[in-house]
DNA sequence: GCCATACTGTATGGAGACATACTAACTAGG
DNA sequence: CCTAGTTAGTATGTCTCCATACAGTATGGC
């Protein structure tokens, strides 16, 4: 609702920050409502596309690869697992290891996920250009390289 | 260790999605921390700035203006009285407004936000252009927009 | 004046993620 | 061996926000 115009009136800061967090906010938004004929949220589905493409994996390496905490991966996996979307198996080589397999119906579904995304990414680049969007990421990833040393120099004697 | 953040290995809407997504968090978590020492986050930080310079606003107006919801900032006025960095007046207009302000306290801490910004604010900009930076917000605005469409188009059964 | 409608602020419950701490299990040094 | 340190997954508490529902108040049509 209030997302569509940015009139914010806000302090510098705030302004920047929160067009990203707002962004941010709607994009999955957006994605939960397309997702959700689906039974799956972005996250859900996330997950469950990467693990169709990659095979064998441990809940550790999904974690790492999705960007999220190893809690909110197992929750995700148990989420899936309970619709029978995925199995997780034992790893023969590591017992405290979880390798998660997608079922035949978790990946008939991925194939709907698929459908549903390029709709939706069709709608959301209108108006921007490829090199535009290259530019975005570009300066999203320099701006998180720049955070990360401020978060870091924090920890370290200040 | 953190440094080499972002080499995401996801799907491609989680890729842009994630990106944004995680750089608003870390945008969030650098300022909560430079405005810890303040006993402050970047939401009451924010909000006390902008009443601090508008003057007597009301919590809807306050909401609006900062993008949040009236609850959350509701919630926000609380924490920022306890500590009397801001207190609620009776508008003699409407009994049913709380007009917000800045007491001395507040007004001095402001100050202290401030400079603790404009620090920060350096550090994120390194090796970024005025004109990216333009650009990058430019682009997050066209993205919302379209956001916004997909959702309301949603509803409206078009 | 009286009523329907709209708006302000609050309470509550839920979503989604993180940080921390914990158990079980692996691994390397002695 | 066996102990210390590390890693995988889980449990718990917290944070920040939203959505919804509610009570009190304002406002405009009649």
């Amino acid at each position: 609702m209030s997302m569509s115009s940015h009139e914010l009136d806000a302090p510098p800061w705030l302004r920047v920050e929160s067009t990203i967090m707002a962004t941010a906010r709607a994009i999955r938004q957006s994605y939960d409502k397309r997702f959700e004929g689906l039974g799956l949220n972005l996250s859900e589905a996330s997950l469950l596309a990467y693990v169709a493409e990659h095979g064998s994996l441990s809940q550790t390496q999904i974690a790492k690869s999705l960007g999220l905490g190893r809690a909110a991966t197992g929750a995700l996996v148990d989420a899936l697992q309970e619709r029978e979307l995925v199995r997780r198996e034992t790893d023969p080589d590591d017992r405290r290891v979880w390798l998660v397999e997608v079922t035949i119906a978790g990946k008939e579904l991925v194939e709907q996920v698929y459908e549903s995304d390029q709709v939706l990414r069709k709608q959301l680049r209108a108006g921007i250009t490829r090199e535009e969007r290259q530019q975005l990421a570009a300066v999203l990833v320099r701006l998180g390289n720049n955070l990360a040393s401020v978060l870091a120099e924090e920890i370290e004697t200040t």
